[in-house]
DNA sequence: CGACCAATTGAATTGATTCAAGGTCCGTGG
DNA sequence: CCACGGACCTTGAATCAATTCAATTGGTCG
């Protein structure tokens, strides 16, 4: 996939975060200031077996959390786009682990003594388990294609574009994240471009062309 | 299943529950005293839509939270037996419903606002997340076998008996959970009785003969 | 240009499902 | 007490969706 070393442009990003989840910015707010460091794309942020207990911020770029079985299959918990918190952990030690996808600017939230400091924590986290029980249901119930179109139609939610999407995760990560094959998801995209719900101007980008179509398919 | 009107015996529900789960004894210290209330099997706990808000212990029984797709699939996101919490919820409204699997003796946790006991949620919906994630990897990347033998792991594990598990819920009910069909439940534990790592005494009951073995199919 | 990695596409295979037929267990009522 | 009915479970055979294996294309970078 593409590298991009570059930051995208902070106004645009802070105000995405305050629209998309009030209880970042108040954590922001009560957390102390922290530097931003940036991963290369396919970096570690954190490791299996790493001890837990600070979370992150996405300022820029894409990091997936991910597990892996004894032979090494790989299940991608989920992805998080510029906003979002992640590395909750109920023990001491990290149990997925965490990598940049194509370059991310990650800011640590360092934890601050406070009452909504603490409140607004356990809302996050209950945001974050309320998603992974979603992506049970696609895990467990769905058909590719419709995996397919629930993880079309969520981009769509959490990038505010007119229909143009930036697939910053190759598909491989695709594959990882619906419980599927890299050839499955190719072959995937193709029956949703023949049935014109989508086009693939580049391959990093895919255009919805019929939303409605696509979430219809996975409801 | 059976129908079991009666109450285990509470003594040894509480050792339980303080061995299993220190947050949840002191949840329960906090929280105000409130009647258990007994719901019959396959009866509803709350609804998708219910308002959110309280949480539940089990003191009694099995509960199962479950998802639905819009053409009726069903996907059990998790059980709940003696000592375990359930019914976080990041919005308002409950995204999943809750029901009793075998007859269940419920307690409702009514918040007690204090610094503790915040504090203990927050970590017992970490354990929910933990528990969720590990899941995701069962149902995207494990085979019918492997499933199987992580459940039985997994329920060893949680009912600290001697190698001879009890299964309140029915074929369906784990068919749900590990997102195969009933046949292929049935199917799978065949093989495993083959195999000769587990048998299967009674219909809702499993002896583990080789839980080495189990816990290698799907480490 | 050539090397390399990702993505696509095709063909064969397979694990799980679907469909269908029995079997078992249990409660009910004659 | 036994026959019947119904719910759940098991098992078999056929089917199918997704995977595996393999070949090819496409794009990028030195």
């Amino acid at each position: 996939m593409f590298i991009q070393p570059s930051f995208r442009h902070p106004a645009a990003i802070d105000a995405s975060m305050r629209v998309r989840n009030a209880d970042v910015s108040c954590l922001i707010g009560e957390a102390q200031a922290c530097a931003i460091s940036y991963y290369r794309p396919d970096t570690a942020i954190y490791g299996q077996g790493d001890p837990a207990g600070t979370l992150y911020l996405v300022v820029t770029g894409t990091v997936r959390i991910c597990q892996v079985t004894g032979d090494g299959r790989r299940q991608i918990n989920s992805f998080h786009f510029p906003g979002e918190v992640f590395g909750f952990e109920a023990g001491a030690e990290h149990e997925s682990y965490a990598e940049s996808v194509d370059g991310a600017g990650i800011r640590v939230l360092r934890p601050v003594s406070g009452e909504g400091f603490g409140h607004s924590i356990l809302k996050l986290a209950l945001q974050s388990l309320g998603r992974t029980q979603h992506h049970l249901v696609l895990l467990g119930r769905m058909s590719a294609v419709e995996k397919m179109a629930a993880f079309l139609t969520d981009l769509l939610e959490r990038q505010d574009s007119d229909g143009l999407l930036s697939l910053p995760m190759q598909r491989n990560d695709i594959a990882d994240y619906l419980g599927l094959t890299f050839e499955t998801v190719s072959r995937v995209l193709r029956t949703l471009k023949d049935r014109d719900l989508i086009r693939v101007p580049r391959i990093d980008q895919i255009e919805i062309l019929d939303a409605d179509a696509l979430a219809t398919l996975c409801e």
